[in-house]
DNA sequence: ACGCGTTACTAACACGCGTTAGTAGTTAAG
DNA sequence: CTTAACTACTAACGCGTGTTAGTAACGCGT
C-alpha cells in the first residue's frame, strides 16, 4: 500500500528543484529562462514518477476547468430515442479532443430550467456550454445572456442574442416541399418533428407552407400534424392523418426518425411508397439510405453543426468575440426513391 | 461590473457567522449542534446571495469529483453511427441525476489506450468509469485492475476481474438462431456485429454455432461474415455473402444496425424478407419495430444495462464491494415479421 | 468553589496547483 | 568600480472549499 498520489512537489524533490520550476517547465510557460539541462531533469523526474497533474487543482488555480457542457432540455427518456445524438457527440468529441478539453453531458428537466444553467456555470464545472434542442419558452436563456456565460445555441431562437449555429430550417423545408410540388403533387401533408414549442418545428412548417403558397396551393390546417421526436409519434400522426379523411398523395415529414414511424403506418394501411404516397424526410440519419425504399430527405450536416458550435464556443472561451453571432450551414436535398 | 463570484465567505459575512458554520449548515453535517435559528440565518444569506458552491474547490477538498466517465474505445467517427449510444446515455443520465453526479464522455483512440484510462482517473476528473465496447486486446484494463480504479465494464472480457454488466450474448444468439432452425431453415448465414476483436462479436457467433450444432447442421465458415458496426458494413457483408455463391435461406445478423444495411442489400438483389430470406437481428433498436418488414430481433435491455452499470459503479464509489462481480441481464426474443 | 459536560461556534490547516514578486549570482556597459 | 541588466531560480500567496482540533460560555451537580 505504498500507492500515493504523486504531486508536483514529489517531482520537484526528485529533480532537485522547486515546485515552481516544475510547474514552469511542464507548462512550457514562455518568457522565462530555464536551461535545457534543468528542463530535462524535471521531465525525467515527472516521467519516472508517472506524474499526472491533478486536474481539479489546476482548475481551481486557473479558474478554468477545460470542460464544456452539452446541455439538453429533454428527459433522459427522450434522449434514449434521439437519433441525432451520436452524430452530434461525434462532431463534438473530435473537436474537443483536439483542444484537450472534456465533454460533460447534462439533461435538464423542464421544471427547473431557470436555475440549472446558471448553477452549472457558476459551479465552474464547465467553462461554457452548448445548448441543444432549445424550447422557445425557455426562461433560463435570458439569465444566461445577462450573466454572460459563454454559450452557443444549436438552433435559433427569435429573440435571443446568444451565439448560435443552425441551418435555415425554413428554406430547407421549402426546398423539400417544393420538390413534392415539382413531382406534381398538390395534396401534400406535413408532419412536424416536434411540438411547436421547440423552435425548429414551426420553422419547418413555415417552409412547408411557403412552398405551397408559392405554388398557389391553399393551406389546410388539417394536413399538419405535430409529432414528438419519436418514431411512435410519427406512427400516431400518420394514422391520425389517414383516419381524418383528408386526401393527400405526398407528405413532408420534418424528421427522418419520425418518418420511420409514419412509413410504418402507411405500410400497415396497405399504402406503398412511392407509388401511393411520396415521402420526404428531414435530417438524413444514417438509416435513411437503407430504408425501404431509401428515403429522400434533407441532409442536415449534424456533425459539422456540432463541430462548428464547438469551435465557436472554444473561440469565445479564448476571449474572442466573433462578429458572426449566427452561423447558418447549408442543407442539401438528397434524392432517393421515396 | 460589480459581478463577482459569491463565496462561502460572503455568505458567512452576511449571516454573521464563520465560514465553517456555513459549510456545516449547508452540507447538513450531522453529529453537530447548531440551533435552528442560526441554520436559517445561513440559509437565508445563501439564498439572498444566490450562493453556488464552487464544485472545483469542493472536489479538491473532498478528493472526489462527483463525476463519472463514460469511456468508449472508438473513434469519434464510429461513435457518430452508434445506434446504441442514446439509449445508454438515457439510462446513465437517469441514474446519475438522481445521485447528483455528472457524466463525462470520453472517446479513446486505439493508439494510446494504455495511458489514457489511468490519466483520466489520476487527474481526478472522474471518480470512476464505465467502459463501453471494450476490445479483447485492450492493454489498459490490466493497469486499471492493478491500480484499483473503480470501473465497470459494459460487456465481458474473458480474463478480466473487473466488475461487469452484460447479457449472455452467446445464449441469446443461440436462441435467435434456434428460432430460425425451428422455422425449418437449415442453411443459415451469420453476420457478426463487429470484428472479432470486440468481445461481443465472437460470443454471438459462438451462440449461432451452438444452435446449428445442436440441430445437427454442419458449420460452414463461408457463411459467416464480420461487419463493423455500421449499416454500410452490413450492406457489404451481405453482398459478399450473396456473391459468394453459398446458398442460404435465413440469416442471423448480430446487430440491428448492421441488419439495416444487410436488408438493403437483399432488396437490391430482388430478394424479399421473409419470403426469400428470413432475418433475425440483435439489439432491438427503436427503429427495428418500424422497419419493413418489422424486424424480429433479440431485445437487449440497453437502458437497463446502463443504469445497472451506473448503480454498480456508484456503489463501488461508496466503498462497497459487491459480491456479484458480473451481472448478467436477460434478453428476450422479439418476434416480428422478418 | 470546582470540575465536567454540553452547546455553539471558530481558527487554522489541507487539498494541489498556477503565478507574482523577489533574490542571489553572473555578465556587460559606462 | 559602479550600475544595470540578465540568468536561474524560489518563497509565498491565492484559488474556495471540507474538516479537525480547539475555545469560550454556560449550566449543573457536589
Amino acid at each position: 500500500m505504498t500507492k500515493k498520489r504523486v504531486t508536483s512537489q514529489d517531482v520537484a524533490n526528485l529533480a532537485g528543484v522547486s515546485r515552481t520550476t516544475v510547474s514552469l517547465v511542464l507548462n512550457d510557460v514562455d518568457g522565462i529562462n530555464i536551461p535545457l539541462e534543468t528542463r530535462q531533469k524535471v521531465r525525467d523526474a515527472a516521467e519516472a514518477l508517472m506524474y499526472v497533474p491533478n486536474a481539479t487543482a489546476q482548475a481551481l488555480a486557473t479558474q478554468r476547468s477545460k470542460a464544456i457542457g452539452l446541455i439538453m432540455t429533454r428527459s433522459p427518456h427522450h434522449i434514449a430515442s434521439d437519433t441525432f445524438l451520436p452524430q452530434i457527440l461525434g462532431g463534438l468529441l473530435k473537436v474537443i479532443k483536439q483542444h484537450k478539453f472534456r465533454l460533460l453531458i447534462e439533461s435538464v428537466d423542464e421544471e427547473h430550467q431557470e436555475r440549472v444553467y446558471l448553477e452549472l456555470a457558476q459551479a465552474k464545472h464547465i467553462d461554457g456550454m452548448i445548448l441543444l434542442t432549445p424550447r422557445i419558452d425557455d426562461k433560463g436563456f435570458k439569465k444566461l445572456e445577462e450573466v454572460g456565460v459563454p454559450a452557443v445555441l444549436m438552433g435559433k431562437l427569435q429573440d435571443s442574442t446568444l451565439y448560435s449555429v443552425d441551418v435555415d430550417n425554413r428554406s430547407a423545408a421549402e426546398k423539400a416541399t417544393q420538390r413534392l410540388v415539382d413531382l406534381g403533387h398538390s395534396k401534400i401533408a406535413c408532419i412536424a418533428n416536434a411540438p411547436p414549442s421547440y423552435s425548429a418545428a414551426p420553422e419547418r412548417v413555415l417552409g412547408y407552407q411557403d412552398a405551397l403558397t408559392k405554388a398557389g396551393i391553399p393551406l389546410r390546417e388539417s394536413l399538419i400534424k405535430y409529432a414528438d421526436f419519436s418514431p411512435q409519434s410519427g406512427f400516431d400522426s400518420m394514422q391520425s392523418l389517414l383516419s381524418s379523411g383528408e386526401e393527400f398523395s405526398a407528405v413532408f415529414v420534418a424528421s427522418d426518425n419520425v418518418a420511420m414511424g409514419a412509413k410504418s403506418a402507411l405500410r400497415e394501411s396497405g399504402l406503398s411508397i412511392p407509388d401511393d404516397i411520396s415521402m420526404i424526410g428531414f435530417d438524413d440519419i444514417p438509416w435513411a439510405a437503407y430504408a425501404d425504399p431509401p428515403l429522400t430527405t434533407v441532409r442536415l450536416p449534424a456533425q459539422k453543426l456540432a463541430s462548428e458550435a464547438c469551435l465557436l464556443l472554444l473561440d469565445l472561451l479564448k476571449g474572442n468575440a466573433p462578429e458572426k453571432r449566427n452561423l447558418v450551414l447549408d442543407t442539401q436535398l438528397v434524392v432517393r426513391k421515396s
